[in-house]
DNA sequence: TTGTTTGCAAATTCTTTGCAACGCG
DNA sequence: CGCGTTGCAAAGAATTTGCAAACAA
């Protein structure tokens, strides 16, 4: 099992091979970069192009792509969308609701224990169990508003 | 200026107009498709096929996106993610959160006078005035979540 | 007429897939 | 050694763009 406080690439590791799959460099490289991402949400490009510069040599975007899906299988990895392309995080992170403002760009992170009376109040209407941190929230920050 | 309780494709056409765009035949039947979506949100690809067949004749999909694009410079239409594409419905539309279930793609939408104590909850802690249209939430509806 | 729109085709961006060569276990 | 992985190149899906021909005003 993984440790629960703070996750390394090796515990990423490990939870591939625990799924039956084989450790290569470019698995090793793709684990370091997310393990190091601790509360980023970093996009497909991103990782490639980290895992490049701590490998050294070469990797497929390709191979990035298949890596993550494989980490998502495993559990240890999900995906977001914050905007237009695919953010991926450490499943373990807290969970928080993206506040993205659609003006300027920035994005804001509310946590979920915000929004446990929201969810609830969400739930007992519909019984639909939110995941908050799929799909960023859209919209205008002070900042923006303000001017 | 444009009635408040029923837009009509021609309340669409004028806006164009308004805004020193020139009406067409295309254009025509855009307006007209969005005009009958009352409610329904529709992709680009959805609406160039009710556009074709009201028109008779072809139209180009490019021509959609950029009466589309057009159309939500004017402030008459508004777009949202809820899944893959883009979808497209009047911004006179009342306000709701959509919730988009990951298991059966089943999709419930929450009135956002339900959500208006979180909203202001959110802007009281953030600054951020939250526009719950433009992403889904994702989740698991309460048929998923049962068996 | 004249500046706006359109259709068409091609480019873009993000992501996925097929396949032969490569290499982990 | 054998099968899972990789790189590469190509396919895909959604959306955008350049350009010459067609058209609204």
């Amino acid at each position: 099992m993984i440790s629960a406080m703070h996750i390394t690439a090796d515990d990423l590791i490990a939870t591939l091979r625990n799924n039956g799959l084989r450790i290569t460099d470019a698995r090793r490289a793709v684990c370091g970069v997310i393990a190091r991402s601790h509360g980023d949400h970093l996009d497909a490009a991103t990782i490639h192009n980290k895992a490049i510069s701590d490998l050294g040599t070469d990797l497929d975007l390709s191979t990035v792509y298949r890596t993550l899906e494989a980490l998502e299988e495993a559990g240890a990895v999900r995906h977001a969308h914050l905007g237009e392309a695919a953010v991926y995080h450490l499943s373990e992170e807290q969970p928080h609701q993206h506040l993205v403002c659609r003006v300027c760009g920035s994005t804001i992170a509310l946590s979920a224990t915000d929004l446990t009376e929201f969810l609830s109040s969400v739930e007992e209407m519909t019984g639909f169990v939110a995941d908050v941190e799929h799909f960023a929230l859209w919209g205008v920050c002070s900042d923006c508003n303000s001017s």
